[in-house]
DNA sequence: CCTACCGATCGGTAGG
DNA sequence: CCTACCGATCGGTAGG
């Protein structure tokens, strides 16, 4: 790796939090520039361009996701279940959205404000990935997961839009990306309800938070 | 309502087209100018800055959606059941993001990149649409709806994050949005799996599409 | 990677 | 609501 290398690779990392944190038009070179401490045409001779420095973030995040959430379930057993396979896919997405969120929340923001020449490659790639997901909420409603067969278009709905919510709220130290991708795929197996037989009695409303 | 009123409402409608689609900064006084048919220095005879025209974007915005779900709640009898409230809270949530998207999404996307002056109006005013939400789960979890009590705040966070998701593919003329609020409180109540003596045999995978 | 700079565009204003 | 305009800032470039 050569010294321009890692100093390309650090304008990328410094462009992509910046994008993430204040937005792609808000983001000025010089802003980039100033961080990585050197002069705002210095910048040019890494990248040709702002927008060449977008799509190279863009590009980072959407392959560091697929690769973290199709690896996540290639390494499972050819025969595991579709809701183990479900699960290892919750995770992996939480974990690497969390991880490399920088270089994917970016992407999601921006899909439909690209110039059109990238947006088509922005579209197929997210084709790509739902098109992952929709394996495997089919694999669940194959195996009889679901009560109807359109169950397995909303569950996918579901659990894709609570997934992109964590980014929002998930405190990664108080629970494990295990934990919480047992919750959601429990919620879409079973629903929070008690199960027949441990009912709870009801009880008294919870104090307000102040 | 005087003809300047009825023109500050038309450019309050075209800012709020243009932002949710280009987003504010990409957003020029000019493009607003333009398609209002006037020229750009006129449109400061309305609004003292592009600032303030964000501003009213976003109060409107949220002033809608907080009066519509809470209507929606508070047409029903005082001692409606929990599930029958939020159900309604979801629906009304679905209608006027739908009805009025232009205005509730800019809102959204702009939360944290505001000008700091103006964060600290509108933090609070999400959280007074949250706690709206909370107390309709806290509600429910004190009829014993929830098998452990921290299921009410992760069950707010599945339906308020998959609720936001729904605004980008949602097809309102195919299902009608209190059907989709009937499957995401079933989802919470009871899951997406088949009830107790009604589990299908497991069925061929469905063809996969195009 | 820096110095020095440019054309374009931006939000906004004065005066009518 | 228009004309005419300004200072500031932007992405980017030439030459070293």
């Amino acid at each position: 790796m050569t010294k321009a290398d890692i100093t390309g690779e650090r304008l990328l990392r410094i462009a992509a939090k910046l994008f993430r944190e204040k937005g792609y038009a808000q983001t000025t070179v010089r802003d980039i520039a100033r961080v990585a401490r050197m002069k705002p045409g210095s910048l040019y001779y890494h990248y040709p361009s702002k927008e060449k420095l977008l799509e190279s973030v863009i590009d980072r995040g959407f392959n560091t996701i697929l690769n973290a959430v199709s690896e996540a379930v290639n390494s499972l057993p050819p025969d595991a279940p579709a809701k183990q396979r479900l699960r290892a896919a919750v995770a992996a997405h939480l974990r690497a959205n969390f991880e490399y969120g920088d270089y994917a929340v970016p992407g999601k923001q921006l899909l439909d404000r690209v110039p059109a020449a990238l947006r088509r490659k922005y579209m197929r790639a997210r084709d790509q990935y739902d098109a992952l997901w929709r394996d495997l909420f089919e694999a669940a409603s194959a195996e009889g997961a679901f009560r109807a067969e359109s169950s397995g278009g909303i569950a996918r709905m579901f659990v894709l839009g609570s997934l992109n919510w964590t980014v929002e709220w998930v405190n990664p130290g108080r629970k494990s990306f295990e934990s919480l991708a047992d919750a959601f795929v429990d919620l879409v197996y079973f629903g929070l309800a008690p199960r027949e037989g441990e009912r709870q009695a009801a009880s008294p409303p919870l104090a307000r938070r102040a």
